[in-house]
DNA sequence: CTCGTGACGGCGA
DNA sequence: ATCGCCGCCACGA
């Protein structure tokens, strides 16, 4: 696998690992960080994402609450729009985990062994 | 060059 | 169970 060479940019990894996001799914930015080998950078993905270019789904980032992120542009509005446009739409994942909503790291993994 | 801050989250008290 | 602190990488001043 592909994991070693990680440092080479964690922004990089980030983006990867964004545009193997599945369309129907959501993440948070603490599983993403995780993917990426840095568990506890979830922050940073935050402020990476918020940099990187817009042809990334960042709508499908939400927090460990279920929600988008406080900052983002245009509030919650637009992002519960843009996940209704994915046709996720609003959902309870701080009462049911997500359901099968969560897109995790061994999904991931399932992912890349598939491919 | 250094310093601070950030779309967050884990872990200790 | 809640509250608060620390950390992680990147980027702007």
């Amino acid at each position: 696998m592909d994991e070693p060479h990680i440092q080479k940019g964690f922004r990089e990894e980030i983006y990867k690992l964004m545009r193997l996001l599945p369309n129907d799914k959501v993440t948070t930015y603490g599983d993403l960080a995780a993917m990426a080998g840095q568990p506890r950078a979830a922050r940073i993905v935050g402020g990476i994402a918020h940099q990187g270019p817009d042809d990334l789904p960042w709508h499908r980032l939400v927090n460990r609450e279920g929600g988008l992120a406080i900052g983002f542009p245009g509030g919650q509005d637009v992002q519960l729009q843009l996940l209704q446009a994915d046709d996720i739409g609003c959902v309870d994942y701080k009462i049911d985990n997500f359901g099968e909503r969560r897109w995790r790291p061994q999904d991931l993994d399932l992912n890349l062994r598939l491919l």
